[in-house]
DNA sequence: GATTTTAATTTGTATATACAAATATAATTT
DNA sequence: AAATTATATTTGTATATACAAATTAAAATC
């Protein structure tokens, strides 16, 4: 395949953070089919595992996703029984079931696996660094 | 808002990549606003505009996009009357119209007005680095 | 205490993207 | 030349994500 820096707009910004993502979604993606999750998914529970009766608002902002999209995720988990919601007012709290904590362990196995894959790529120090700086820049968007 | 760096997995590269990407996709997408296109339709435009004729597979490479992707956003180019595919055998060769073509220093003035929104927030410097960074360690995935 | 404003969440809808399967053609082998 | 294999593209389908609007409740103001 041809590299990133071979293409037409391997300077553009907009291009290599997406494609760099894409990327890294394949090799997430594979490591997370063990427990039959997507990434974000499994991210998701383990943050509601780690804090049983977290809110929408307080998942949006941890994982920088629109509430709309973190009411989706926790839909699909609620289907598939590893958490549920109990409302009160307008708010809502988010707990993990049996099953799902349960789940927890394979979780972390997941993380870790995902780990090796990309570091084997990528490389520890280069991926690390490369974390670092995505970090920093990221951190400069406001809203 | 929270700063990417508040999270609890900011040193996860899967959460950070695509953090990223989507902040990026966000300013992107309002500077293409302006000729009512996506950043990935106006870059796949830029491409065809830039050498007619050229086929799919081509693009794919190019874009680091799925060719089922590359397919659908031409359907959509096509339906705007911005390109027009001829097909030979297997091969389909994709051209730009007389209004896509038009249409080419509005996306260059798209591409600039894109740059300066996001060097303003990002700095030039520090957004020009983390390109870098980010080419360098995408084109260590082969597949 | 009634009214207005703000906030949290969900719903309706749209979109970009991918995977797997289907199609159709070209290239290779026998 | 026929049969097989490989290649380019499209189609069917699924999915994550977002935006805008709707809902509901809480908070603030009058």
């Amino acid at each position: 395949m041809k590299k990133l820096s071979d293409s037409h707009y391997c300077q553009c910004i907009y291009f290599t953070s997406n494609a760099l993502a894409r990327k890294i979604e394949r090799i997430a993606s594979q490591s997370w089919k063990k427990v039959n999750l997507s990434p974000s998914h499994g991210y998701l529970l383990m943050l509601i595992i780690n804090e049983p009766g977290i809110q929408p608002m307080a998942l949006s902002e941890e994982l920088h996703l629109e509430p709309s999209t973190i009411t989706r995720l926790i839909e699909k988990l609620e289907l598939k029984k590893l958490v549920v919601r109990t409302f009160e007012g307008k708010l809502t709290n988010v707990y993990p079931t049996p099953k799902g904590k349960e789940l927890n362990p394979r979780l972390k196995q997941c993380v870790a696996d995902f780990y090796e894959s990309y570091s084997a790529i990528l490389g520890k120090e280069d991926s690390a660094r490369l974390v670092r700086n995505i970090t920093k820049i990221a951190d400069k968007f406001v809203h």
